[in-house]
DNA sequence: CTATATTTTTACTACAAAGTCAAATTTATT
DNA sequence: AATAAATTTGACTTTGTAGTAAAAATATAG
């Protein structure tokens, strides 16, 4: 029986084919949403029979909800590094530099993440009144400190986060009408956002 | 028959059937994507049976083609307003409102728009490429003769623009993180966005 | 009011998708 | 090699979904 195993955990196998399930099934659910995507799809990408699939996982949901939880923590955790040490503006340029490369690296992730927030977030409205609101509130009484002992520009913290996420993560959402209206191949656009995007930080954050 | 109607056009209870079909349809497709949502749930939402719904529209794809014509104009409509008469400044950042009060007032176009892009824009990849490419070619000239002739600080216009609709759709696509972020009601939101979106972009483009 | 065009419903078909089960096969252990 | 455990397959049931057809009901024009 799978999952059961042995007293070492898992199988070869099991830890093989359950990583190649869960990337396959990033790519399908990413795509389509939840709804969307069927488990045929997600079987014939990873390259299974469907019975052979809910082997691994017992529904279409257990494959959603472990990717979900996945991406959770790599999406919390740049901020979480956002740290008090360091020179302000050069920490939120920092993140905003992370969180693009993480848009470049893992633009599925991304996508789903999108996807699940699109269709009500069903799965982590928990999450996002929770761990997440605290962490940003937390987040943004540093940046708002920062402001008040003059190190950054005022500038609304909540806001500016939102402007982080949105514009850095647009380039893995969006990545087919950027690809479309630049004529590029993917990912041309990585040095050009980055400048862009750190003078547009940059230049709202440097105290005046 | 339906569509085949008389010489006036459409009678009385087509016009009014299809457009609260069309706005059922939006809100389903919005939320699941084409893939995901399903003819019954719009017809539910739109208060009729099933075959009743495929009298006015001959399938699933017929619905989601009309609406996404409707949602290309309204999309490129801003954009084409952006004239190069005016105060270059004022002229973006009064886009920028313009494109916020869009995420405010047609949250599901917006996601809807997503939505299809998410999924490799099928049904609207010619337009992509086409269509808008050549509109933000002609405006990405514009911003570059304002920044030639010193209107506006030196930027990369199309990632200027990727910007400004990255920030604003946000506030539609992501709402639902937005308001659990904030712990506010629906469109709270709007005031401090405004102002924080034209600081961050009037900042960006000030002349120094 | 009545004839005609229209809209709506009921009953249906065909097919796609989720998920099960037991038998067959493969892999690991001794 | 023999055995036990893990893995894979094929055949299946059930449910959901797209779409059709023809009859019934309703609205509209003369």
């Amino acid at each position: 029986m799978a999952h059961a195993s042995n007293s070492r955990g898992q199988t070869r196998i099991q830890k093989e084919k359950s990583e190649a399930i869960l990337a396959a099934a990033l790519k399908v659910f990413a795509n389509y949403g939840f709804r969307g995507a069927t488990i045929d799809q997600i079987a014939d990408e990873a390259g299974l029979s469907k019975p052979n699939l809910l082997y691994y996982f017992k529904n279409k949901e257990d494959m959603h909800h472990q990717l979900i939880e996945r991406i959770l923590v790599i999406w919390l955790d740049p901020l979480r590094q956002f740290s008090a040490t360091g020179e302000p503006v050069e920490e939120i340029c920092a993140y905003v530099q992370r969180k693009l490369e993480m848009a470049r690296d893992f633009p599925l992730q991304s996508r789903l993440f999108c996807s699940e927030v699109l269709q009500g977030a069903p799965n982590i409205m928990s999450e996002l009144t929770g761990p997440l609101k605290t962490l940003v509130d937390e987040k943004a009484m540093l940046i708002e400190h920062w402001a008040k002992a003059g190190y950054i520009n005022p500038v609304d913290p909540y806001h500016l986060l939102f402007s982080i996420w949105a514009t850095t993560q647009h380039y893995a959402d969006f990545s087919i009408q950027v690809e479309a209206v630049l004529a590029q191949n993917k990912q041309h656009w990585f040095v050009d956002a980055s400048a862009h995007l750190d003078k547009l930080f940059r230049t709202l954050l440097k105290p005046s």
